[in-house]
DNA sequence: CGACTACTTGAACAAAATCAAATGGGGTGG
DNA sequence: CCACCCCATTTGATTTTGTTCAAGTAGTCG
């Protein structure tokens, strides 16, 4: 595999503590699969035959519910990893995961990944670990949706985007409005208002360019502040 | 232990798949303890030396956001437990955690519980299960949060709560309206409302007893049947 | 150049939050 | 045992927030 694949796999959230030659192990001779825009990787209720992992672009799992409204679940970038429920029990999967952006995917053998997990306690521990972590960002994202209204749901992504927790950030969207809107639990328009609103608080959108003048007062308008 | 106890326990999502004699030992001489209603567990950003499960009694999770508001991010009754996380991997306590009746928790020693795992291949993965099935839970969560209208909502809920799937059911509501009213995601007044609606589709609320004329139609309702 | 798509903006509308007040038990102290 | 108070819940009126529908703009790609 490329080094710069293979970096990003090292440093994935379900891989980062396991060590190279285990992992090199797991993964065999497995190289990530590049997918065009749209590909569907596979359906709500489908047999996944291992895990996911995004080694580059960006996945969009998403549910169906009748009458065709689709709800975002969830959206993985390079490093995150997908499917572990539905390939580790063998259940099917519970949403559906397409690609919204040129992506390459690693696969993980399920059989392989499950058997190495029964052989190697530290391993387990690890996922069991990265799977905390993913449940601790739900239930954060829970919180956001539940109490906030709409502007200061997007302060808080724009927030998380930027990584930093102080001084100004100049960063590009990474993927499409509408996606992010569905995300964010709101429609398009909803969302284009609140990037409008958010404009007088030093935050400036041209495209998918987007400019924070100061992060601590975006932080603190989405944790809270009074205008 | 009492044997009622032992058989909550047993039969907990988290403990379900361990074999006995491994939960014994597991749990050691650890008895459920009893704490009246409204005493606070641990705080958010506390230390927690084990894995709370509860025997009795219900508990809500919420984190406390500037201003006050605190937003319920779980609610956990009889087999549920809590505190992975935070237990598991040393980390501070992600959400206040305070009884809201009264309630009987078996803390499991998070020590204890680390050099199980690492011994036991098959105890790691029947936790790695449990916290997928978590995990997938809360996904459905999110997508309720998201997508449905209130009424809808509390459908969703009360189908949860009768249990089977078809006929007519009659329970009790299992902890005060306020609070499933903030575990939906709404205002008490709101819920008031979204039950008063539900009224002529054949629930019947009587203070905190429920009845469901045909489980059948409040569920249609719920996956989204037009009235 | 023209059609398509994504995004923005506006207006009308719907849902839910908020503010405010009334109802109705349950429990307490007299 | 009864009167009274407290608190959860309900109900009503109002306002905010977000959705929906509709139109307009801009950038992209053939």
């Amino acid at each position: 595999m490329d080094p710069a694949d293979w970096a990003v796999v090292r440093r994935s959230a379900m891989f980062r503590t396991t060590d190279e030659a285990k992992l090199r192990d797991i993964i065999g001779d497995r190289h990530p699969r590049a997918h065009p825009r749209g590909q569907v990787l596979f359906l709500q209720g489908d047999h996944i035959d291992g895990l996911h992992l995004v080694v580059s672009g960006w996945v969009k799992l998403y549910r169906q519910t009748e009458e065709g409204a689709d709800a975002i679940v969830g959206i993985h970038g390079p490093g995150q990893s997908f499917g572990e429920t539905a390939a580790l029990l063998a259940t099917p999967a519970h949403a559906t995961a397409e690609t919204i952006s040129e992506a390459r995917i690693l696969t993980v053998d399920a059989e392989r990944l499950r058997s190495r997990l029964g052989a190697d306690p530290d391993l387990a521990f690890a996922m069991l670990a990265s799977a905390s972590m993913h449940l601790r960002s739900m239930v954060d994202e829970l919180e956001r949706l539940k109490g906030l209204p709409g502007p200061r749901r997007v302060a808080g992504f724009l927030c998380d985007l930027a990584g930093s927790d102080a001084g100004s950030a100049v960063f590009d969207l990474p993927y499409e409005k509408s996606l992010i809107a569905g995300r964010l639990g709101m429609t398009p328009e909803s969302f284009s208002r609140a990037l409008a609103k958010l404009r007088d608080r030093g935050v400036t959108i041209e495209r998918e360019h987007v400019r924070i003048a100061r992060i601590e007062n975006l932080r603190d308008f989405f944790e809270g502040e009074a205008a």
